[in-house]
DNA sequence: ACCGCCGGGTGCC
DNA sequence: ACCGCCGGGTGCC
């Protein structure tokens, strides 16, 4: 069916060195020339056929590139060619020689393409009848605009191009842009009539939903991850290990007889074409996609066996120190090196683990159960220590050791080959065995992730070297890094190490990550070449969105798996970008067929085996009314009446705007009121006339306390966030610093208070002074009074502690001090709890998560925490109860804090109690809440004009007006 | 290359 | 014969 010539030459297939064989000009390679080539020319996108033209390739005898009937060929201009400055070569798709465009054709061919008029293609329709020469079919393409140029500059030179039949049909037209198997394959699906541009839209916003067809099954984490991996996280784990152990065939490959042939472009070849060990692993968030990714680092380092790593028990493993560098000497040595790997591989213990708890040696001579027991207590002793949680010998015929040089690497690999089973030897033998670190790149944002993943999913007791590649003191060393399990970096360290002698291009990764992967987008920009030039025998993208835009984006990505022959970006335009944007539907369906046999997709939507992939538990949500003392009522009434007065006068002269601090302290004082009177400040909220300069400072820093009242969610009226670094202006306005002081100093002497238009000064600004926030911290306990909230949370505290003491709570307010006042009753009843509030440093928060999502049975089972602090990111599953103590103005930050707790990891049912006091201001905020909901679907983009007038309106509506 | 092309040998039927 | 024809040598750009 295909003639093959010369059957030599294959050995490799991808990179011919093609000018230094014949003429001193470049050391470029092939590839690289028909890359840069392609690179420089527009995108394939707007190109129309400008019509085809039967040629003839010669010269093929000298030459070892093939190509079989209906294969798809290259056109590359060669102007240095000393015999023809007009020389045009032919290649095959792995960029092999094929040979030359006759004189006469390539003189006429050269001018077009030299001047980027027309893109040219080739299609050998009916294969070789000889070794000299064979007929080639070519396409040109190029803007409609050059359409005329290009025919009269072929017919100027006696070619006259064929437009007419092209166009006939779409099938013909396939034919010539994906040869004669692809023809076959789309008219047998019958998708012959073009994409409209919403179906085309359609399709490919849909291009990567329900990819998650995995018939891997599920696969068991090595023993090393300590987190148990949920059924969805097996799965994909199995399918990452299938796809780097596999020798599964690249997508469009088959086997035919002896040769493997590709569908798309014809191509033939008698070895089996590079297998793509990795692929894209495009699961949304929050499905674990960095802890299946930990596992599959410890669990498949070679042929499916786990990550040989070092147990350690106590610090100090005299395996580490001494056994391991000795191995490696071991196997660089010759004949010698080869005897001891195969002694050490029979006489070393096995490491057996029994259950998830204990890893014990079995050696071969004493497998006693007693005598585990006392190895697994004494693990330093001698060569029975468990330090392996693998195969040693296998661990040690891969050699760690980096220090090996490209020779020894070889070496070491096939002399370990004995020691290998037979299969995995059998399948591919080209297989470097000897890399061992796993490249991690991805954005500075989420190091801090993956080093906390990291730490969280691998077993504590287990000794993985991961090294963070960031900053200026980073250890370049090429030797240290090779030695590394992991070695994390970001793409702009990457990337500005690139071409500036980079220790990351200079080893030979087992594996490189890209995290977050989408964001390597660009192919020309430096990030790009920095992440293709990475030499790694695996490759994964990981990312929830892996195209934003367009077809464009999806090269990147395939050009870094090494999708050959789409790294390429001509035969990704050809065979893939253009048909695609020109409706081609079977070359949506090829896209879909490529996009498919690399990657893994899975939604928070999605189901297995009828149920969602993650079921979250069920979470209730319930108010609970709580009544005010007859005390608390009358002076919430008091203050009620004497707010509601104060306010309608503002709105009767409207004047809301410009008294808007004074009607916020209002509404607060009504707010604390629910909650607890001691929140109100202490004296007068009044500001008065103050009689001394140290007076008026000390009433605005209590009215600013008033205000600010301990991180509720107020807002600066200049910028319309949250306030930052508050101040407070003599005309008692609350801005964030950096704003009224921006204000102040473009209108220079001039500066008005935004809200009143009272003049102001910088040297006025009072903050609120740290002494003053120490003494907040040490309210006095001996005053302690109770309030009904408070009765009512601690009634509730209460009989859940007797129901079940191992369930753990969230206690929610806006005000800290409201925390703060919590604090003291439950110390009285013995309650063990931890705080979380925005002023604690980040080193903190993570010293109160951990302990109050540890497991110990003296662990805090209440955390107090402020509304603001419990944004996004924090993990707090081990709460299963929330009490939110206040409502919020804004119902999506408690959601917020909602579900810190109710996410994936939580296993218990998540209840919710918001306590409410009735007939109180608290009762129309949760009105004007579910009000907000429904004009948030509806209105997006309000000015802030909308913003301030929505307040006012709010407050009337607060103060029954 | 089972071609085209070149250039030398050759020459009625 | 300043032709035609024959057959050997030869061959990418």
């Amino acid at each position: 069916m295909f003639s093959r010539r010369w059957g030599f030459g294959w050995d490799s297939y991808s990179e011919v060195d093609l000018f230094t064989d014949r003429y001193d000009s470049s050391a470029e390679t092939l590839s690289q020339a028909i890359r840069a080539a392609a690179s420089e020319e527009p995108d394939a996108d707007g190109s129309v056929p400008f019509g085809h033209l039967q040629g003839t390739v010669v010269g093929l005898r000298f030459y070892t590139g093939v190509v079989n009937q209906g294969e798809m060929v290259g056109l590359v201009r060669q102007p240095q060619n000393p015999y023809d400055r007009n020389a045009v070569m032919v290649s095959n798709i792995y960029g092999n020689q094929v040979g030359h465009i006759k004189r006469e054709l390539a003189a006429a061919m050269a001018h077009v393409m030299d001047n980027n008029l027309a893109k040219v293609e080739g299609v050998v329709h009916s294969g070789t009848k000889n070794s000299f020469t064979m007929p080639v079919m070519l396409s040109f393409w190029g803007q409609e605009e050059n359409k005329n140029a290009v025919m009269e500059s072929m017919s100027r030179r006696g070619f006259k191009l064929n437009s007419g039949a092209s166009k006939a049909t779409g099938a013909s037209q396939n034919s010539y842009t994906q040869g004669q198997g692809a023809r076959a394959y789309s008219s047998k699906k019958g998708l012959t009539t073009a994409l409209s541009a919403e179906e085309l839209k359609n399709a490919f916003d849909n291009l990567f939903d329900g990819l998650m067809e995995s018939k891997d099954g599920e696969k068991q984490a090595a023993e090393s991850v300590g987190t148990p991996l949920m059924p969805h996280q097996k799965v994909a784990l199995s399918w990452m290990c299938a796809r780097e152990n596999k020798s599964t065939l690249p997508p469009f490959w088959e086997k035919r007889g002896e040769l493997y042939y590709n569908t798309l472009t014809c191509f033939s070849a008698k070895e089996i074409p590079e297998i793509i060990r990795g692929g894209i692993l495009a699961d949304d968030m929050g499905l674990g996609k960095t802890l299946t990714t930990i596992a599959l680092i410890l669990t498949n380092f070679h042929k499916g066996k786990p990550l040989p790593v070092e147990i350690c028990k106590e610090r100090s493993s005299p395996f580490k120190a001494k056994t391991q560098p000795d191995m490696a000497s071991k196997l660089e040595g010759s004949s010698a090196g080869d005897e001891a790997a195969g002694s050490l591989c029979s006489d070393l213990p096995q490491v057996e683990v029994i259950d998830s708890e204990e890893v014990v040696v079995k050696s071969e001579k004493s497998t006693s159960k007693g005598k585990r027991k006392a190895t697994k207590r004494q693990p330093s002793k001698g060569a029975e220590a468990p330090v392996l949680l693998e195969d040693l010998g296998f661990a040690a015929a891969l050699g760690g050791s980096a220090a090996d040089s490209a020779t020894k690497k070889k070496k070491t690999g096939k002399k370990a080959a004995p020691t290998l089973s037979e299969e995995s030897f059998i399948a591919d033998s080209a297989e470097d065995l000897s890399a061992r670190p796993t490249l991690i790149i991805c954005p500075l944002s989420v190091i801090s992730n993956w080093l906390d993943q990291f730490e969280q999913h691998v077993r504590a007791d287990v000794k993985l070297n991961v090294y963070l590649y960031y900053g200026p003191e980073r250890n370049r060393n090429k030797n240290f890094l090779s030695s590394q399990d992991v070695v994390i970096t970001t793409y702009n360290v990457l990337s500005a190490d690139f071409g500036n002698k980079s220790p990351l291009h200079a080893i030979n990764w087992l594996r490189v990550v890209l995290d977050e992967g989408h964001v390597v987008r660009n192919p020309n920009a430096q990030i790009s070449k920095a992440v293709l030039d990475l030499t790694a025998q695996r490759r994964w993208i990981l990312s929830g969105t892996p195209i934003q835009n367009s077809v464009k984006d999806l090269w990147m990505l395939l050009a870094f798996l090494r999708l050959k022959p789409f790294d390429a970006k001509e035969w990704w335009n050809r065979v893939i970008q253009r048909p695609v944007t020109q409706g081609d539907r079977a070359g949506l369906q090829n896209l879909q067929t490529l996009v498919k046999c690399i990657t893994l997709r899975r939604t928070k939507s999605s189901e297995k085996d009828g149920r969602p992939l993650v079921s979250l538990p069920e979470k209730t949500v319930s108010v609970e009314q709580v009544e005010l003392s007859q005390t608390e009522r009358e002076e919430y009434e008091l203050a009620r009446n004497e707010g509601r007065n104060t306010i309608g006068r503002y709105v009767a002269e409207g004047t809301v705007l410009r008294n808007y601090a004074d009607v916020l302290a209002i509404l607060m004082r009504l707010r604390q009121h629910c909650c607890h009177p001691d929140l109100l400040a202490k004296t007068s909220s009044d500001l008065g006339a103050a009689a001394t300069p140290a007076e008026l400072r000390e009433r605005l820093i209590e009215k600013l306390r008033s205000v600010l009242a301990s991180g509720s969610d107020e807002e600066c009226s200049v910028c319309l966030e949250s306030v930052r670094l508050p101040v407070i202006t003599h005309c008692a306005h609350v801005y964030c610093r950096p704003c009224i002081a921006q204000v102040i100093s473009s209108e220079q002497e001039n500066a008005r208070c935004p809200l009143c238009r009272t003049e102001i000064k910088a040297n006025e600004l009072v903050e609120f002074p740290q002494e003053k926030m120490e003494e907040e911290k040490c309210a006095n306990p001996d005053k302690w009074r109770t309030s009904s909230k408070v009765q009512a949370l601690m009634g509730n505290l209460l009989r859940l502690r007797c129901e079940d003491s191992s369930i753990k709570c969230l206690v929610i307010s806006q005000f800290t001090r409201f925390l703060t006042i919590l604090e003291t009753p439950l110390r009285e009843q013995g309650f063990s709890f931890v705080r979380l509030d925005g002023s604690m440093s980040q080193k903190k928060r993570t010293q109160v998560i951990q302990e109050f999502q540890s497991s110990a049975a003296d662990g805090p089972s209440i955390m107090l925490l402020s509304l603001k602090a419990g944004g996004v990111g924090l993990n707090l599953t081990a709460a299963s109860h929330v009490f939110l103590m206040d409502p919020a103005w804004n119902p999506a930050t408690e959601e917020q804090c909602i579900d810190r707790c109710h996410r994936l990891g939580q296993t218990r049912r998540v209840v919710v109690t918001k306590f409410l006091v009735k007939d109180s201001v608290e009762e129309t905020m949760v009105k004007i809440q579910k009000q907000k909901q429904e004009l948030v679907d509806k209105a997006f983009g309000s000015t802030n004009t909308d913003k301030k007038t929505s307040r006012i309106d709010d407050i009337k509506a607060l103060m029954e007006l």
